[in-house]
DNA sequence: TAAAAATACTCCATAGGTATTTTAT
DNA sequence: ATAAAATACCTATGGAGTATTTTTA
């Protein structure tokens, strides 16, 4: 009968790639996690592991075996989970993931709403971009993440949380321009984004369907507060999300703010996390707490 | 540490609601079953089961750990299918199941060329409707569903086979009717239908737009060659998919068959797996084997 | 009170430890 | 020759069995 402790030791084998390590860090001697990997082979009929003088590697059959005994061990730490939050909401720990054009914009107001409604919660905060966010939430590493929906990924649930529209910033001695001009905008050459990889910079992207992002002058930029300074100086213009905008990103004398016609571009941000790990209400509780410390600076 | 077999015992408990004949359908003790059931509880800190005299109820959290642990239980037994499988395509025992407006059309022809490309497939064959199918391959009580697509379940992987046009059947001695004039026909109140449940029944509808599903006189019936004696008989009109005409089932003197013209109304059948199973490989096979034996007829 | 689950104990299968041998480079 | 995995053998944990007590409707 496979084991979930045969499992474990298949997770570690592969990790490792050695019998004695693995064996280590199950805490068990290497003969008794060699005796178990050998059951579980002759059990399913199959030589998951090549021993081989320099290390170990899985065969093809080893690698689906590992696969899905991580997603089993994942679904048993999930019971646990779901057992011990029986009833509580947002209590204990919660690792929550944020993308960099969200966490210093929200995170100031968030924080203390959160301990005020939820003191028992220990939050462990870590922000990356979605990417990374999203692979650690599937490794388990993480229980949610805000970030830019929609997130195409059949092991994710998402919540929205609210939208954000794009405002258009430009050097303060730009002359202004009708409402119906200011798509235009966006079509020039000197318009400045976030590096490769953040989500923002793909959606501006988006919006301004019409560009070819070849010809864009790259700054290498890394954060929102660093394209402010650069329009300022008027080395370009740039889409800013309104939440970055609220909270004084922005507030400089040398850069003008346009808002587009309706419907201005936006994205939307919202929750994301394993389906199948047991956050569904605490994802919600989250939710409605960013809500209402949204709410206010909206008004 | 939480066990397989905590959940093995547990999922019994769920079944039988009593100590005595899950431990039976166990084949232990009953003792055996309550210290596991107790050492779980004591393991997530929660009551899981109410113990009364007049058997057992799950608790809140007794169901939501059942629930998970059923789904682990499948995933286990998933492993053991894909190492048993592996390397091997439509080999040892596929359990397929198929809707009733397929299943008799297809079948003769797939049947045996199967049986010429894959000798060591042992087919397992089961005729039903689309939800009981779908439940059926949730509970890992069958392997591959054949049916119309798309399937609206997330746990649900699938792969289209071919595009089943839809003919109209109009008894033979009706006038002729321009292309053009044929959809205007499906809004009569004489169409017939496959009784409440069957799909094809909902895509005719839709097809139908117009049409208020209320002024349907209802014939009760459940199979296509029923309906095709009704058109004969003068009863009303109706659609049949391209795949029963081609098998000869309309072919009565009494009935004419009209093509629509460009684009068609159709269904598309396809296969359907849950996604976590290990079926890749033999739903791939299995859909070649499909278009070849379906090629030809199409010529 | 009687049916059902919990407890008490005993036994044994098996996971794991230690010592040693085999294997592959 | 040596590092690593397999084997041999022993120990002990804990799962399961039998007998019995406790619980509750």
């Amino acid at each position: 009968m496979i084991s979930l402790r045969q499992l474990r030791y298949l997770e570690a084998l592969e990790r490792t790639r050695h019998f004695g390590r693995a064996a280590e860090t199950c805490a068990i001697t290497q003969p008794a996690l060699s005796m178990q990997i050998r059951e579980l082979e002759e059990h399913l009929g199959v030589a998951l592991v090549e021993r081989r003088r320099d290390g170990v590697r899985l065969t093809a059959a080893g690698e689906e075996v590992a696969a899905r005994g991580k997603a089993i061990l994942l679904a048993v730490g999930d019971i646990e989970a779901a057992a011990a939050a029986h009833g509580r909401v947002l209590e204990g720990r919660l690792r929550l993931g944020i993308i960099p054009s969200v966490a210093p914009f929200l995170l100031p107001r968030l924080l203390p709403a959160l301990r005020r409604s939820h003191p028992k919660l220990e939050l462990s905060l870590r922000e990356s971009q979605t990417d990374l966010l999203i692979a650690e939430l599937m490794a388990g590493e993480l229980d949610v993440a805000m970030l830019s929906l929609p997130v195409e990924h059949a092991d994710c649930a998402s919540l929205p949380l609210f939208d954000d529209a794009f405002l258009l910033a430009v050097p303060a001695d730009a002359r202004d321009l009708p409402e119906t001009d200011r798509q235009e905008l966006l079509n020039r050459d000197d318009l400045l984004l976030l590096e490769d990889g953040h989500c923002l910079r793909d959606q501006a992207l988006k919006v301004c369907a019409s560009l070819d992002p070849r010809r864009l002058r790259s700054y290498g930029a890394t954060s929102l507060t660093t394209i402010v300074q650069l329009v300022a100086n008027g080395q370009g213009v740039t889409l800013l999300p309104e939440l970055f905008v609220e909270a004084d990103g922005a507030a400089d004398p040398r850069v003008r703010l346009l808002r587009f016609p309706d419907p201005a571009p936006k994205r939307e941000v919202g929750l994301v996390w394993r389906r199948s790990a047991p956050r569904r209400a605490d994802v919600e509780a989250l939710a409605s707490v960013v809500r209402a410390c949204r709410a206010p600076a909206a008004a």
